[in-house]
DNA sequence: GACGGTTGATTGACAAGTCAATCTAGAGCA
DNA sequence: TGCTCTAGATTGACTTGTCAATCAACCGTC
């Protein structure tokens, strides 16, 4: 058997948060059994549970890889010097680009987790509003630069923003609206089109 | 016992209801057994299951009571002769009201089921959809009009503006933002205003 | 005395997590 | 090269607890 590629331990590891994903993906969190996991990464039931401390920290384990991403995208974006249009344009095709990539693992996080306010989202509120917070952190520093409307709460920004964005994915996952490519394309730019027109000041006197 | 008033089976069933709204906020749907709810409404356990068919038909019950009433105000909005904007402040006025109205249910409502795609989201998706559908339907209006910029997809901003909405009710709910009354009055006319100065066409020219 | 309303103990299904047994790869040694 | 020995990987049957849903008995009232 020439082919017979050898495993490792950590393939293993790797191979049952894969099925994770695509078990999570199909079935939601809670209807998945961790048997169902395990059969699906073609692995002993036990397995799961030699490497991660249960269920849930399968999960968890998912969301951190993926959001830490997003957060250093968005940090790194924050950082630049560009127009914060850009920056939020920037973040905007950035979390596209999360689905478009791995729909499976975004549907998850977004069904899952950061929409899932009760189960996983409570436990993460921290790392979600963090992202939320550089959306403001843009938005307050437009607004310095008197390029935004000061009377628009930034905070409420980050919230509209995520809002929008995370209602449309759910509209991707679920089929509510077609999910082709050029469609992928024109989103982002028209999520940050509508709400940028909203926001910066109109000097029409 | 002279002020013992007499209950009729229908304010015991009412009774259920009332009970489960404060449960199910208290606790989310998936931790809150039938005996919390018989015991928050004073009942023994096997009478939930006299008047309700399971426990879901229970939240069921409470979602498509509260969702009608938005959907008969939504349409109601939609025929007025007003402007589109008008209709658009109506809607996001009335699920604020709500939410200030009764804020226990709201939350149940937005956390258990418009934004919990798996479970009850997916069973009441048609419901949910005809409210998005509504906006869509007066920034199609809107375009027609000549008001509204052709270029953005009005199903998109019905999705936004329920993703924006909603996540404004959840920073409420989770004391993410001041949940006064001034901020209510602002929060509508500010989800409002941020979309459609977006949205409408500016002749700047 | 009959019938709808009401009770709560009981049932049965289901699933997370445990654990003792088994396997495997490689290190040390002669 | 061949032989042990050990640590860690792997297995899946079993334990344990949890709840939704049922049901038989028990009011109270007309």
């Amino acid at each position: 058997m020439p082919d017979q590629v050898k495993t490792t331990p950590a393939d293993k590891r790797r191979a049952i948060l894969e099925a994770a994903i695509r078990v999570f993906a199909r079935q939601g969190y809670h209807s998945t059994r961790v048997a169902d996991i395990a059969d699906e990464a073609g692995v002993a039931y036990g397995l799961v549970y030699h490497y991660f401390r249960s269920k849930e920290a399968v999960m968890t384990e998912l969301f951190t890889e993926r959001w830490s991403l997003l957060l250093a995208a968005s940090d790194s974006l924050y950082e630049q010097d560009i127009p914060a249009r850009e920056k939020l344009a920037g973040i905007a095709r950035f979390i596209i680009d999360s689905y478009r990539h791995d729909p499976e693992l975004m549907k998850v996080i977004i069904i899952e987790v950061t929409r899932a306010a009760n189960s996983f989202g409570a436990t993460h509120l921290p790392e979600i509003r963090r992202a939320y917070d550089v959306v403001s952190r843009i938005v307050a520093d437009g607004q310095r630069e008197g390029l935004y409307r000061e009377e628009i709460d930034p905070d409420f920004v980050g919230m509209w923003f995520y809002g929008a964005i995370e209602q449309l994915l759910s509209g991707w996952v679920f089929g509510l609206i077609p999910a082709t490519d050029e469609e992928f394309e024109r989103a982002g730019e028209m999520v940050v089109e509508t709400l940028c027109c909203g926001l910066e000041r109109r000097d029409d006197s």
